[in-house]
DNA sequence: CTATCATTACGGTAATCGCCGAAATATCAA
DNA sequence: TTGATATTTCGGCGATTACCGTAATGATAG
Protein backbone atom coordinates (compact mmCIF):
# COMPACT_ATOMS: atom_id res chain seq x y z
CA UNK A 1 0.00 0.00 0.00
CA UNK A 2 1.53 3.52 -1.00
CA UNK A 3 -0.01 6.78 -1.24
CA UNK A 4 -1.13 6.69 -4.90
CA UNK A 5 -2.74 3.61 -3.69
CA UNK A 6 -4.76 5.06 -0.62
CA UNK A 7 -5.30 8.18 -2.74
CA UNK A 8 -7.05 5.73 -4.98
CA UNK A 9 -9.23 4.00 -2.59
CA UNK A 10 -10.07 7.33 -0.82
CA UNK A 11 -11.31 8.87 -4.23
CA UNK A 12 -13.83 5.71 -4.67
CA UNK A 13 -15.47 5.78 -1.41
CA UNK A 14 -15.89 9.85 -2.22
CA UNK A 15 -19.11 9.51 -4.12
CA UNK A 16 -22.06 8.74 -3.08
CA UNK A 17 -23.59 6.07 -5.60
CA UNK A 18 -20.37 4.26 -4.89
CA UNK A 19 -20.32 4.76 -1.18
CA UNK A 20 -23.97 3.38 -1.01
CA UNK A 21 -22.74 0.11 -3.33
CA UNK A 22 -20.09 -0.40 -0.60
CA UNK A 23 -22.00 -0.10 2.11
CA UNK A 24 -24.20 -2.13 0.79
CA UNK A 25 -21.95 -5.10 -0.13
CA UNK A 26 -20.61 -4.59 3.62
CA UNK A 27 -23.69 -4.89 5.10
CA UNK A 28 -24.20 -8.11 2.94
CA UNK A 29 -20.84 -9.68 4.04
CA UNK A 30 -20.07 -12.38 4.27
CA UNK A 31 -22.38 -12.92 1.39
CA UNK A 32 -21.86 -11.36 -2.37
CA UNK A 33 -24.38 -9.55 -4.59
CA UNK A 34 -25.32 -10.26 -8.11
CA UNK A 35 -24.83 -6.92 -10.55
CA UNK A 36 -28.86 -7.29 -11.37
CA UNK A 37 -29.54 -7.16 -7.28
CA UNK A 38 -27.62 -4.03 -6.50
CA UNK A 39 -29.05 -2.83 -9.56
CA UNK A 40 -32.38 -3.22 -8.52
CA UNK A 41 -31.96 -2.28 -4.80
CA UNK A 42 -29.72 0.93 -5.60
CA UNK A 43 -32.08 2.08 -8.58
CA UNK A 44 -29.10 2.26 -10.66
CA UNK A 45 -29.02 1.75 -14.76
CA UNK A 46 -26.92 -1.40 -15.28
CA UNK A 47 -24.00 0.06 -17.11
CA UNK A 48 -23.75 3.13 -14.19
CA UNK A 49 -23.05 0.83 -11.79
CA UNK A 50 -21.15 -1.64 -13.97
CA UNK A 51 -18.60 1.45 -14.61
CA UNK A 52 -18.25 2.29 -10.46
CA UNK A 53 -18.31 -1.28 -9.74
CA UNK A 54 -15.08 -1.33 -11.87
CA UNK A 55 -13.67 1.69 -9.94
CA UNK A 56 -14.46 0.34 -6.56
CA UNK A 57 -12.50 -2.75 -7.85
CA UNK A 58 -9.50 -1.49 -8.70
CA UNK A 59 -9.21 0.65 -5.86
CA UNK A 60 -9.16 -2.78 -4.14
CA UNK A 61 -11.84 -2.65 -2.39
CA UNK A 62 -14.07 -5.30 -3.86
CA UNK A 63 -13.92 -8.72 -5.04
CA UNK A 64 -15.72 -10.63 -7.80
CA UNK A 65 -16.26 -13.69 -8.81
CA UNK A 66 -18.00 -15.07 -11.97
CA UNK A 67 -21.38 -17.72 -11.14
CA UNK A 68 -22.68 -19.10 -14.30
CA UNK A 69 -24.06 -16.31 -16.05
CA UNK A 70 -23.89 -13.79 -13.15
CA UNK A 71 -21.17 -11.99 -11.59
CA UNK A 72 -20.92 -12.16 -7.81
CA UNK A 73 -19.41 -8.82 -6.55
CA UNK A 74 -18.53 -8.42 -2.31
CA UNK A 75 -16.98 -6.09 0.03
CA UNK A 76 -13.25 -6.97 0.59
CA UNK A 77 -13.23 -5.77 4.14
CA UNK A 78 -9.19 -5.90 4.86
CA UNK A 79 -8.46 -3.02 2.25
CA UNK A 80 -10.34 -1.31 4.50
CA UNK A 81 -8.45 -2.05 7.67
CA UNK A 82 -4.77 -1.59 5.09
CA UNK A 83 -6.17 1.77 4.20
CA UNK A 84 -6.39 2.86 7.69
CA UNK A 85 -2.83 1.09 8.92
CA UNK A 86 -1.54 3.29 5.66
CA UNK A 87 -2.93 6.72 7.26
CA UNK A 88 -2.08 5.49 10.48
CA UNK A 89 1.49 4.20 10.28
CA UNK A 90 3.96 6.37 11.40
CA UNK A 91 1.30 7.69 13.79
CA UNK A 92 3.34 9.16 16.97
CA UNK A 93 6.54 8.78 15.01
CA UNK A 94 6.03 5.31 16.20
CA UNK A 95 5.88 5.96 19.99
CA UNK A 96 2.56 4.50 19.97
CA UNK A 97 2.33 4.44 23.94
CA UNK A 98 1.31 8.00 23.26
CA UNK A 99 -1.74 7.41 21.24
CA UNK A 100 -4.25 5.54 23.28
CA UNK A 101 -7.65 4.55 21.57
CA UNK A 102 -5.11 4.70 18.14
CA UNK A 103 -3.02 1.39 19.54
CA UNK A 104 -6.38 -0.55 19.85
CA UNK A 105 -6.93 0.52 16.00
CA UNK A 106 -3.18 -0.54 14.81
CA UNK A 107 -3.22 -3.71 16.78
CA UNK A 108 -4.11 -6.16 14.31
CA UNK A 109 -2.04 -5.42 11.86
CA UNK A 110 1.66 -5.30 13.85
CA UNK B 1 -21.61 11.24 11.17
CA UNK B 2 -24.01 10.35 8.02
CA UNK B 3 -22.76 9.28 4.48
CA UNK B 4 -22.35 13.25 3.27
CA UNK B 5 -20.10 13.65 6.00
CA UNK B 6 -18.12 10.78 5.31
CA UNK B 7 -18.26 11.40 2.05
CA UNK B 8 -16.38 14.98 2.69
CA UNK B 9 -13.49 13.55 4.63
CA UNK B 10 -12.72 10.62 2.27
CA UNK B 11 -12.77 13.70 -0.74
CA UNK B 12 -10.09 15.86 1.54
CA UNK B 13 -7.73 12.91 1.95
CA UNK B 14 -8.15 11.72 -1.97
CA UNK B 15 -5.53 14.29 -2.98
CA UNK B 16 -2.17 14.02 -2.98
CA UNK B 17 -0.91 17.23 -1.13
CA UNK B 18 -3.57 16.92 1.11
CA UNK B 19 -2.55 13.17 2.60
CA UNK B 20 0.77 14.43 2.83
CA UNK B 21 0.01 16.79 5.36
CA UNK B 22 -2.64 14.72 7.24
CA UNK B 23 0.02 11.89 7.31
CA UNK B 24 2.42 14.64 8.16
CA UNK B 25 0.26 15.54 11.11
CA UNK B 26 -0.10 12.24 12.50
CA UNK B 27 3.32 11.48 12.66
CA UNK B 28 3.76 14.78 15.04
CA UNK B 29 0.68 13.37 17.64
CA UNK B 30 0.61 14.29 19.58
CA UNK B 31 2.33 17.29 18.72
CA UNK B 32 1.14 20.11 16.81
CA UNK B 33 2.67 21.88 13.68
CA UNK B 34 2.74 25.47 12.86
CA UNK B 35 1.67 26.53 9.27
CA UNK B 36 4.76 27.61 8.56
CA UNK B 37 6.44 24.47 9.11
CA UNK B 38 4.26 22.58 7.54
CA UNK B 39 4.83 24.75 4.32
CA UNK B 40 8.65 24.45 4.56
CA UNK B 41 8.68 21.18 5.42
CA UNK B 42 6.29 20.07 1.86
CA UNK B 43 7.31 23.30 0.41
CA UNK B 44 3.69 24.70 -0.23
CA UNK B 45 2.90 27.93 -0.85
CA UNK B 46 1.28 29.44 2.29
CA UNK B 47 -2.40 30.01 0.29
CA UNK B 48 -2.23 27.08 -1.45
CA UNK B 49 -1.63 25.01 2.02
CA UNK B 50 -4.27 27.27 3.64
CA UNK B 51 -7.06 26.27 1.48
CA UNK B 52 -5.97 22.55 1.79
CA UNK B 53 -6.06 23.30 5.66
CA UNK B 54 -9.34 24.85 5.53
CA UNK B 55 -10.62 21.27 3.83
CA UNK B 56 -8.85 18.87 6.01
CA UNK B 57 -10.68 20.92 8.65
CA UNK B 58 -13.72 21.07 7.40
CA UNK B 59 -14.08 17.59 6.97
CA UNK B 60 -13.26 16.89 10.50
CA UNK B 61 -9.55 15.50 10.29
CA UNK B 62 -7.89 18.32 11.95
CA UNK B 63 -8.01 20.10 14.99
CA UNK B 64 -6.40 23.93 15.04
CA UNK B 65 -5.66 26.23 17.68
CA UNK B 66 -3.93 29.78 17.88
CA UNK B 67 -0.84 30.13 20.14
CA UNK B 68 0.12 33.84 19.59
CA UNK B 69 0.63 34.80 16.16
CA UNK B 70 0.74 31.24 14.87
CA UNK B 71 -1.76 28.95 14.34
CA UNK B 72 -1.11 24.85 15.31
CA UNK B 73 -2.45 22.54 13.60
CA UNK B 74 -3.08 18.80 14.95
CA UNK B 75 -4.28 15.28 13.42
CA UNK B 76 -7.91 14.05 14.63
CA UNK B 77 -7.01 10.82 14.99
CA UNK B 78 -10.71 9.86 16.24
CA UNK B 79 -12.29 11.27 13.19
CA UNK B 80 -10.42 8.31 11.30
CA UNK B 81 -11.80 6.18 13.97
CA UNK B 82 -15.31 7.26 13.40
CA UNK B 83 -14.94 6.76 9.93
CA UNK B 84 -13.68 3.31 9.69
CA UNK B 85 -17.02 3.03 11.77
CA UNK B 86 -19.40 4.43 10.06
CA UNK B 87 -18.20 2.48 6.68
CA UNK B 88 -18.69 -0.68 8.68
CA UNK B 89 -21.07 0.08 10.80
CA UNK B 90 -23.90 -2.77 9.42
CA UNK B 91 -21.36 -5.18 8.42
CA UNK B 92 -22.81 -8.69 8.07
CA UNK B 93 -25.96 -6.91 9.04
CA UNK B 94 -24.93 -6.96 12.47
CA UNK B 95 -24.16 -10.45 13.48
CA UNK B 96 -20.33 -8.90 14.01
CA UNK B 97 -19.87 -13.08 14.76
CA UNK B 98 -19.79 -13.39 11.00
CA UNK B 99 -16.81 -11.17 10.51
CA UNK B 100 -14.07 -12.06 12.25
CA UNK B 101 -10.93 -9.30 11.70
CA UNK B 102 -13.35 -6.86 11.69
CA UNK B 103 -14.73 -7.20 14.99
CA UNK B 104 -11.38 -6.44 16.24
CA UNK B 105 -11.19 -3.23 14.14
CA UNK B 106 -14.65 -2.24 15.68
CA UNK B 107 -14.15 -3.52 19.46
CA UNK B 108 -13.40 0.12 20.57
CA UNK B 109 -16.64 1.91 19.40
CA UNK B 110 -19.62 -0.26 19.94
C1' DC C 1 2.11 51.67 12.71
C1' DT C 2 5.06 48.33 11.24
C1' DA C 3 6.37 43.55 10.85
C1' DT C 4 4.95 38.82 10.79
C1' DC C 5 1.93 34.90 10.12
C1' DA C 6 -2.01 33.22 7.98
C1' DT C 7 -6.36 33.42 5.23
C1' DT C 8 -9.18 35.01 1.44
C1' DA C 9 -10.08 36.55 -3.17
C1' DC C 10 -9.27 35.97 -7.82
C1' DG C 11 -8.25 34.32 -12.35
C1' DG C 12 -6.93 30.95 -15.51
C1' DT C 13 -6.51 26.48 -16.94
C1' DA C 14 -7.45 22.06 -17.09
C1' DA C 15 -9.62 18.03 -16.49
C1' DT C 16 -12.45 15.06 -14.57
C1' DC C 17 -16.71 13.29 -13.35
C1' DG C 18 -21.31 11.26 -13.41
C1' DC C 19 -24.97 9.75 -16.01
C1' DC C 20 -27.25 7.45 -19.75
C1' DG C 21 -28.57 4.71 -24.07
C1' DA C 22 -27.05 1.71 -27.60
C1' DA C 23 -24.24 -1.78 -28.97
C1' DA C 24 -20.93 -5.48 -27.84
C1' DT C 25 -19.49 -9.55 -25.22
C1' DA C 26 -20.21 -13.68 -22.47
C1' DT C 27 -22.77 -17.47 -20.76
C1' DC C 28 -26.25 -20.75 -20.92
C1' DA C 29 -30.45 -23.14 -22.85
C1' DA C 30 -33.18 -25.12 -26.40
C1' DT D 1 -27.64 -21.95 -34.40
C1' DT D 2 -30.87 -19.11 -32.37
C1' DG D 3 -32.53 -16.79 -28.53
C1' DA D 4 -32.51 -15.10 -23.81
C1' DT D 5 -30.16 -13.25 -19.82
C1' DA D 6 -26.31 -10.77 -17.51
C1' DT D 7 -22.81 -7.53 -17.57
C1' DT D 8 -19.48 -4.53 -19.73
C1' DT D 9 -17.81 -1.21 -23.13
C1' DC D 10 -18.29 2.90 -25.74
C1' DG D 11 -19.45 7.61 -26.97
C1' DG D 12 -21.22 11.81 -25.78
C1' DC D 13 -23.44 15.39 -23.10
C1' DG D 14 -23.40 18.69 -19.48
C1' DA D 15 -21.52 20.40 -15.80
C1' DT D 16 -18.86 21.08 -12.23
C1' DT D 17 -15.07 21.09 -9.99
C1' DA D 18 -10.21 21.13 -8.54
C1' DC D 19 -5.71 22.89 -8.57
C1' DC D 20 -2.28 26.55 -8.14
C1' DG D 21 0.09 31.18 -7.76
C1' DT D 22 -0.08 36.32 -7.31
C1' DA D 23 -1.82 39.82 -4.78
C1' DA D 24 -4.82 41.87 -1.36
C1' DT D 25 -6.82 41.49 3.33
C1' DG D 26 -6.95 40.15 8.28
C1' DA D 27 -5.15 39.34 12.74
C1' DT D 28 -1.63 39.67 16.34
C1' DA D 29 2.36 41.47 18.71
C1' DG D 30 5.86 44.90 19.89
Amino acid sequence: MDQIKAIEAFAALAQDTRMSIYRLLVKQEPQSLRVGDISERLKIVPSTLSGHLAILKRAGLLKSARQQREIHYSADIAAINELVSFILQDCCNGQLENCGEILTLLKTDK
